[in-house]
DNA sequence: ACAAAACTATACATACCTGTATATATATAT
DNA sequence: ATATATATATACAGGTATGTATAGTTTTGT
């Protein structure tokens, strides 16, 4: 990966995330980023390609760092659901935080047809479905219904955390989580 | 009010929840509600008023609704949360459902100096007070944080269900909320 | 050293946006 | 009926957006 392009993706996140994708022109970025605008139509063909890229990066990251916590920590499935709170909060509090792509990126392109759109939808579906896996590995007898409440949970606290930093939304939200958990793990005895 | 502001609050609504408020241009407005532009900027301002408007009539809209139905039912404070969600699930059931105003706004205004940001934050703590209130007058210890809570549950389940009708996150963010509530409830005690 | 690739600088075509100016038509009220 | 308010039609000014064309400069590999 080119130095270059690295540096515009890491600029084009930043941008999106604390002024929004539509109100983010690409002469800003690539002025932010220091580099000229055919440099950043040479390694991406459009802005929307741009921010596509941004997404996938944002959503791969995120994904490889908790797969990463996750299996370091703990083996038992029963502790991996309930550890995934923690890590989320560790990671929204982490300095390189800057929220998640496609719940915003859902909001700016409400259209089911936009291709933005579409990998936006795709992404919160493969989260909910790493929830419901972690639940389904904890024997939980409903795991898609938990992993929809949890990631009701995740997506509300990280847009509120995102729209004031310290609100106190990722802890509560956890103690929400918790709390669901718990029960869905009692019921299925 | 004028007949053709109704209109132009109307279909504004519809079109920002539908297209975005950014993506919205004012001609589209217009023409979709059969006016010309000199009659929008002569009812709002610019497009940020028009915008403000919208959201200050969205959320009057709901509280009212939200505030009838509650007082129309029932008088014990514990019922009120307790039913909060039925309603809640029966206005994102209605027809007339067009989403929330103010958490598209403050995804696509995240400007925090920004009016539209500002107001949207406002409606968002000022919906979370209302729970809370339910919460304390239902006699539970921490109402704030049970309102945190189930103001995340509400703004991602609407979203969801915004991204796609019938996902059922109503349904299970009305059953989360039915255990915390419970949760609550009972550790008063 | 020299050729190829990568990057910069700048200007511009095209389209769209908000907001206004100007002139005309249509109701409504007294 | 006639003045007044209301709405329409249309053109346009000024700004900004994406994307490209053209030419020049710097870096890199051999």
């Amino acid at each position: 990966m080119s130095a270059l392009k690295d540096k515009l993706l890491l600029v084009a996140t930043d941008l999106f995330q604390t002024r929004g994708i539509n109100s983010t022109g690409v002469d800003t970025i690539v002025a932010v980023a220091g580099t000229t605008k055919m440099t950043l139509y040479k390694y991406f063909g459009s802005k929307e390609d741009l921010i596509l890229e941004v997404l996938k990066k944002g959503h791969q990251d995120f994904q490889n760092w908790i797969d990463e916590k996750l299996n370091a920590s703990s083996k038992k499935p029963s502790d991996k659901i309930q550890q995934l709170f923690d890590y989320i909060e560790e990671w929204v509090n982490s300095p390189g935080f800057t929220g998640v792509g496609f719940i915003k990126a859902s909001a700016e392109f409400p259209n089911e047809e936009n291709p933005i759109h579409q990998l936006s939808s795709q992404q919160s579906r493969e989260f909910r479905q790493f929830i419901s896996k972690l639940a389904s590995d904890a024997s939980i007898k409903d795991a898609e219904g938990l992993a929809l409440q949890l990631s009701l949970l995740f997506e509300g606290a990280v847009q509120a955390e995102q729209m004031k930093r310290g609100s106190g939304a990722i802890k509560y939200a956890k103690k929400a989580a918790k709390i669901l958990i718990d029960g869905a793990i009692k019921s299925l005895s």
